[in-house]
DNA sequence: CTTACGAAAGGCTGCGTTAT
DNA sequence: ATAACGCAGCCTTTCGTAAG
């Protein structure tokens, strides 16, 4: 395996010249640092993610935390995994996928070992664990969603509770004076499923403003048999 | 002042030595 | 024979310093 002595070696210079040529923390006269670009081209050197570690360099890896259940659409998720690889490369970093069932201490593991720079979380719950864990961490956690139980962490998000309004403001607009709404499954909103509370709270409070009768089911995402129990819900709420 | 070098430090692993 | 311990080596980064 090359490392960084070979391209010393073989620049003519010493080891940690070459380590500041690839760092650019000390300036450098140029021929030298050609010289040593060309050293380490030649050879293929890749720098020592292990050795790096060891000196208590950045690792460039994110956490990407999804903790993959019955309920989650694979065919949606894998967007948000493929997204954020290609974007984290675009940073120069790689990602690493923690989608087991026991998500704390797998989170836990991997941030107290030092083996990533920063976390992600997706499918973020209102009280959410991972987010309380932040602080404890003393690692930088960014959330797709916004955990109430912790709101010193940075979150990002669509803005559902514009969306919902926005969407009872269109229907009162058409003259509709009753709304129902199909959201997901039960156990999701159970669960603390963030964006759906969100959602469905911002429809049920705007309907409320406006004097607007609001009624919510719950579906089978996918399941293929939500027109039928649309049908009877409604006929229910009408009554 | 600029440039480059030497040495220490970091945590873990595996080998060699000593104690039981 | 086994357990416990100490130490060197791994590779890179970075501070302090010397040379030009």
């Amino acid at each position: 395996m090359v490392g960084i002595k070979d391209v010393a070696e073989r620049a003519g210079v010493s080891i940690s010249t070459v380590s500041y040529v690839f760092s650019g923390k000390r300036p450098l006269k140029e021929g030298t640092r050609d010289k040593v670009i060309a050293a380490a081209k030649e050879l293929q050197y890749t720098p020592n993610a292990g050795a790096q570690l060891l000196r208590g360099a950045r690792r460039h890896i994110l956490a990407l935390s999804s903790p993959i259940g019955r309920s989650t659409l694979l065919s949606i998720y894998s967007r948000f995994f493929f997204e954020t690889v290609i974007r984290a490369r675009k940073y120069g970093y790689d990602v690493l996928l923690l989608a087991g069932q026991h998500e704390e201490k797998e989170l836990e593991r991997v941030v107290e070992s030092g083996l990533v720079d920063g976390v992600i979380l997706l499918e973020v719950e209102i009280n959410d664990t991972r987010a309380a864990m932040a602080e404890r961490l003393g690692c930088p956690f960014v959330a797709i969603g916004y955990p109430e139980n912790n709101e010193s962490i940075y979150s990002v998000d669509i803005d559902f509770v514009q969306m919902g309004c926005r969407a009872v403001d269109i229907l009162a607009a058409k003259g509709h004076r009753e709304i129902l709404y199909i959201g997901t499954v039960e156990s999701e909103y159970r669960r603390g499923a963030n964006f759906h509370i969100r959602l469905r709270k911002a429809l049920s409070d705007q309907a409320a403003r406006r004097g607007i009768i609001f009624g919510a089911i719950a579906v089978f995402v996918g399941g293929g048999s939500w027109l039928g129990c649309w049908g009877s819900k409604r006929r229910a709420l009408s009554g």
